[in-house]
DNA sequence: TTATGGAATGAATCGCGATTCAGTGTGTGT
DNA sequence: ACACACACTGAATCGCGATTCATTCCATAA
């Protein structure tokens, strides 16, 4: 009965192959044959479960991103307090996400840009939403008072998410032992709530 | 005797080609020969002047960091005033570069990334020093009191760049009329100066 | 046991594009 | 006028790697 136990297991394998191709190598730099042996099927078997190149490294960004939407919403459920602990929250949430899995974190800090311009026309919708869930805490801690209300929270979110990216990729490309994201955490946290200027 | 007068102006028209179509196609998608006849050269003449692909591309990073980095540090050295203030004329200055240069800025903030990662071992000192400059400024301002001891100047200047660069990213993927960047400019020094957190 | 259909394989194809190089043009010195 | 040196040209080469497809495999059902 079950002839197709394996089917979409091995989609999955797939993916996970140019998950940790890609991370390593780059979009560019990764031959199809080699997404194959990762994932120990034939090259052929990938155009089973895929149009071509591009759709494997979109399906993957997709899937990925839908993933980490999924966990950080119900992490950041969980947490009580005000929107300026739950923004505490989610910067530690995207570092944490990050160490435990390494590749995915390195795959989309440094591909993301790159497919989002010239993939085709690739417009990245999940990215948005990854950002929307950012700029809708702004906009709480606005709403009650917390957050100054003479910024705009489309151009912060956008900025919190690149200071998060950039610290993060440092981290990724010095390869370390396995990281400790603490001080990052922190450390931004600090200068996003309070600011740089010393106060007596 | 002259007969060279042109050989400098035309390896500089390679570069200028070669931002040109990097910029709007990015380095994997940009044939050589798209570059030759950009610059209005044929195609074996960019190997006169460049190792090959690649060398042609971190020398378009080398030296076109370089002059920004100059540029920069001169613009800076007229500003009156505290590290704060420079501080805000640092990200002033970041963000008129970038419309100033449109085609540079949109190289950098894309290629950056890969280019830094991919493209053999190199490991992108121009970037570095630019980077330097920064935290220069905020060492300097801890020196003086201005700035809160309790930060990692490392950290923290990573952290600004990557605001300043995602937030000009989100500018120049959307191809707008000439861009005012003065909102984006005083908002990030906003932010980072005096945090998010609402003060009566 | 055999037939059937879908999944999987991987060798062959085929186009693309970086790089090369034999040839052309031009300025300079004799 | 001639020969040399050197920048330049662009068509031909050549390797690479994405994609295809004829063939094989295998689970199921008659």
């Amino acid at each position: 009965m079950e002839k197709h136990r394996n089917t979409s297991e091995k989609r999955e394998r797939i993916l996970e192959g140019a998950l940790r191709a890609f991370a390593q190598k780059g979009f560019f730099n990764t031959k199809v044959s080699e997404i194959a042996s990762e994932a120990g099927v034939a090259d052929g078997t990938i155009y089973l479960y895929f149009k071509n190149k591009d759709d494997l490294l979109i399906s993957l960004f997709e899937e990925r991103m839908e993933w980490i939407i999924e966990r950080l919403e119900t992490e950041l459920r969980a947490v009580q307090g005000n929107p300026v602990d739950k923004l505490r929250a989610f910067v530690h949430m995207h570092f944490l996400l990050a160490v435990e899995h390494r590749d995915l974190a390195e795959f989309i800090t440094v591909e993301l840009r790159q497919s989002a311009k010239f993939v085709k026309e690739y417009k990245n919708p999940k990215f948005a939403d990854y950002l929307k869930i950012l700029q809708g805490l702004i906009e709480q801690g606005q709403e009650q008072g917390l957050i100054r209300s003479d910024l705009d929270s489309k151009i912060i979110s956008r900025a919190i998410f690149g200071a998060l990216d950039e610290v993060l990729l440092q981290l990724t490309l010095s390869r370390t032992a396995p990281m400790d994201v603490h001080e990052e955490s922190t450390q931004i946290s600090a200068i996003l709530i309070d600011g740089l200027i010393a106060r007596d």
